[in-house]
DNA sequence: TAGCATCTATTACGATTGTAGGTGGATTAA
DNA sequence: TTAATCCACCTACAATCGTAATAGATGCTA
C-alpha cells in the first residue's frame, strides 16, 4: 500500500503530526479536545498500526518515550481520501458539487478561489 | 439512525433501487459489472443488512422471489456522505475544493455550473 | 410428478476500526 | 532509595464490512 487507507481517527492523529511536528502519544492524545478524548491507549494502538501501514514511524527517543513523525504527507493522505470519496459517487463530480452546494457546505468565495485556482494551474500547465 | 452510515458496495445497492425502482436480488446483483460482479449472497446479505438499518424493504413478493424498494432518498445518503467527508477534513471546505482541483477531478465547467447553482439557489432564498 | 433452477434463510470468517484494560519496566520526585 | 508516575507492549473485544457457502423451501418445466 502506497497510499494506506486512513479512518478518521487515523487522520485525527496523522493531523497532530503533521501540525505540531514530530510528537509522542500523551502529546497526540492531547490534541484532542478535552472532550470525547480517546484513551491514552487507544491513541496509542492507533499509533501502532499507523506504524505498520507505513504512515508514520518512531523518530527518537526523549526518555523511554518514542517520538513519532508522519512518513506521508497530508496531501497525499487528502488525496485518497478525495478519491475513495469520489468512488462512492462512481466518480461524478456533478452530484458532489450539487450536494456541496445545496447543503450550503460551498460558499461563494469557495467558488471564486476555486475559479481562481483552475486558472492558475492551467495557466501553469501552458507555461510547462 | 435516521440516516444509516452506507459502506461503497451499500451505496451501489441502494443505486440500483434508485435507479431502477423496485428490484429484486437477483436483479440488482445484474446491474454490478460481470467483471467483478459479486456473488449472489453476498448482495443478498447487503441488502438483508440494509434492510435492518431500514434504508430498503420488501416491498412485494413475485412467486418467491422478494422484492425490495429504497426507503431512504438518494439525496439524504449522499447528504450524509458528503457530511462524514467533509469531517475528515475538520469541516474546512478549503483543502477539499483545492484536493479536488489539483488532482484535476473539478473542471472549468463544474466550477461554472456550480456558480450558476450558487447564483439560483441565492436568488431563491431571498424570494422565499 | 419428478427434477432442475431459483430463492430464502442461516451461518461463518477474515479484515478493519474504535475502544481500552492489564502488566511490567523506566523515570522522576521526595 | 522508594514510591508515585509514566510509558511500552500485549491482549481483548464488539461492531461493521465484504465475502460467500450451505441447506432447505418453492416454483417452473417436461
Amino acid at each position: 500500500m502506497r497510499l494506506p487507507k486512513l479512518s478518521k481517527l487515523e487522520l485525527q492523529i496523522m493531523d497532530a503530526l503533521w501540525s505540531g511536528g514530530p510528537l509522542a502519544i500523551r502529546e497526540i492524545q492531547e490534541t484532542f479536545p478535552q472532550k470525547g478524548r480517546p484513551a491514552y491507549t487507544t491513541v496509542q494502538t492507533m499509533v501502532y498500526r499507523l506504524e505498520v501501514k507505513k504512515a508514520l514511524r518512531r523518530a527518537r527517543k526523549i526518555g523511554n518515550a518514542h517520538i513519532f513523525e508522519a512518513l506521508i504527507s497530508r496531501d497525499a493522505a487528502q488525496r485518497r481520501l478525495v478519491d475513495d470519496f469520489l468512488g462512492m459517487f462512481g466518480g461524478r463530480m456533478q452530484p458532489v458539487m450539487a450536494q456541496l452546494i445545496e447543503a450550503g457546505n460551498l460558499t461563494t468565495k469557495d467558488v471564486a478561489d476555486a475559479e481562481k485556482l483552475l486558472r492558475d494551474l492551467s495557466k501553469k500547465r501552458k507555461d510547462a
